[in-house]
DNA sequence: AATGAAAGTGTTTATCC
DNA sequence: GGATAAACACTTTCATT
């Protein structure tokens, strides 16, 4: 069966509840040793590595990752800035966010304005430039975050 | 020391070139052993284990997330929804997006839009009794996203 | 799919530099 | 901050159900 079926299999048939509880745990931390897993869910050890490995191997688990707060490392402010490219600037714009450390995220999205990016930056005053190098190539729209209502949280697993 | 100075104290020294290579590891796969860390520095497993503890007392490292293919749990669809409340609504918006689970986040920013939500979604149908529902309380604006030129990515540790 | 047991690793703590 | 060593804990493999 190739990944593909796989997937889709889930897709129809869900997660089973041990699996989902997984997901929880590791969502808090993705740290948690295989043993502790399996005590929380009264199973054990060697059962629950090889659904984790399936996890994996199905697709449903990319990876896991260390969350960093850009604030300790000096990043106080986050800008969404809607972009749309000058006619014949597409390629250049998506390069320009691609190639730029401070874009933590960026979609090409339907509608006028082609492209959303998440930038972090440390004042204020990094603002101007960065909107100055992108206004050669397309106009902008930027919004400052102020707080954040709905942190980053993973959809039903249901 | 406070952990605020802790914290301060590190964005002015930064991070030394260790702790940069450890969370850029820890960023491709949050559950290497440490002893595994350690020989990829060259330094020994309770050094880095003292590294790790510190750079999480120290508010660096916010913890460690399992990270999901939403496509895999049926989600084969990412939509951006700005939003802005008619007069009075505010809290109730505010409300109802944090109570929506299908918004995986949602940021509070300045401007005319006052919310730039992320819906995930398992069908293009789902969309329209979502912003129906939103339509009683606020305008909206809404953007499908057809690529991630740039995926959720750390911003520069140095 | 899951288990228990055993062998191989990893983690933690204490002590020293 | 970092190293080593010993005690303890975890992971992996395999035979079994």
């Amino acid at each position: 069966m190739v990944a593909a079926e796989k997937s889709l299999r889930n897709k129809s048939e869900g997660l089973d509840a041990v699996d989902q509880a997984l997901i929880a745990l590791l969502s808090e931390n993705a740290r948690l040793p295989t043993a502790e897993l399996a005590r929380s869910v009264g199973l054990s050890a060697p059962s629950i590595a090889e659904r984790l490995r399936r996890l994996e191997e199905n697709g449903v688990v990319k990876g896991y990752r260390v969350e960093i707060d850009p604030k300790a490392l000096g990043y106080t402010l986050t800008a969404i800035v809607r972009i749309r490219p000058l006619p014949g600037q597409l390629h250049a714009v998506e390069k320009l966010l691609v190639e730029s450390p401070e874009v933590v995220e960026c979609d090409k999205v339907t509608g006028e304005d082609c492209y959303v990016a998440r930038y972090l930056l440390r004042s204020i005053e990094e603002l101007d430039p960065i909107l100055e190098r992108i206004a050669q190539r397309a106009q902008t729209s930027t919004s400052i975050v102020k707080t954040s209502p709905v942190k980053r949280r993973l959809p039903p697993t249901g």
